[in-house]
DNA sequence: CGTAATCATAACTATAACAGTTACGTATCG
DNA sequence: CGATACGTAACTGTTATAGTTATGATTACG
């Protein structure tokens, strides 16, 4: 049970879609990902803030798109998604400085670290919400 | 504090590198990682098993590489190092089956997760254990 | 042989991120 | 007003990783 963020924020997104422009409580957004609403609602709130979303209080209320799914690409939610953790995490303690790898090797990894992200990002950014909620339309039954 | 491996990993055997064909104590590899032999022993237990190192026990033993710097790439430590641990986790609980998107989303997602896993190893491939003490070894201090 | 260096590994504790749950307050619709 | 829904704090549970301690097995070498 780890760090599923990402899988749970592609299925949201991607079920808005699917009802848009209905807006969806989170009690229902929960029993399609099977959690609880409040961590629904608490990752909807980064989205939000990353302006992908937007809520209602109130009966009729709950989440709705603000962004139209073709613009809403994979590389986007992972940056909303992963805050301040890092996906290559750096030592946990400063390496020994006094020694001749030791002293560098941080500099070298963050410059790997970097370029391996980039890679990342730029294969995520390939695929939209609106192309998943496609790939599942389409899909055949299994 | 999470999963700092593949940078302890890569650390362990630039040093490796470095010394080479010296064999190292887990004692002065830990003491260049600023850590404990025995998480030490741990992860080199695992590159062990991947072919990249040896150990010996006794006066004058310790770790040694026993493939090339040039032949090692950081996408093979990387897979040596995940073991079992997936980059990008499915749901904790599984989606609703009965929902048009949850039934289905988890196939898409497997296609999307295996392209952005594939995009990361090839970046990371083109990068070796000697590439990166080449790196440090001709880095200005900073 | 004996001793020191070294690995192998089990067992335990500690830490942090994430997930799940409960609870209570606020907003809004009708 | 009452029902629906969000907002969020506070607490608990779970897991992976890291760190630590301890004990046993190897091995080099005098």
């Amino acid at each position: 049970m780890v760090n599923s963020k990402l899988t749970v924020g592609i299925h949201m997104l991607t079920l808005l879609a699917f009802a848009d422009p209905m807006p969806l409580p989170s009690e229902t957004i929960a029993g399609s990902v099977n959690t609880n609403p409040v961590v629904v609602r608490r990752l909807l709130a980064l989205l939000r803030k990353a302006g992908f979303v937007d809520s209602n209080s109130g009966p009729g209320g709950g989440w709705r798109l603000v962004r139209r799914p073709e613009e809403i690409r994979m590389s986007d939610l992972r940056a909303a998604l992963e805050e301040n953790r890092e996906v290559f995490p750096l030592h946990n303690a400063k390496p020994n400085a006094a020694c001749p790898v030791g002293g560098k090797i941080q500099g070298v990894l963050v410059d790997l670290y970097d370029d391996a992200i980039r890679a990342v990002d730029r294969q995520l950014a390939k695929t939209t919400v609106a192309d998943v909620l496609t790939s599942i339309l389409t899909r055949p039954v299994p």
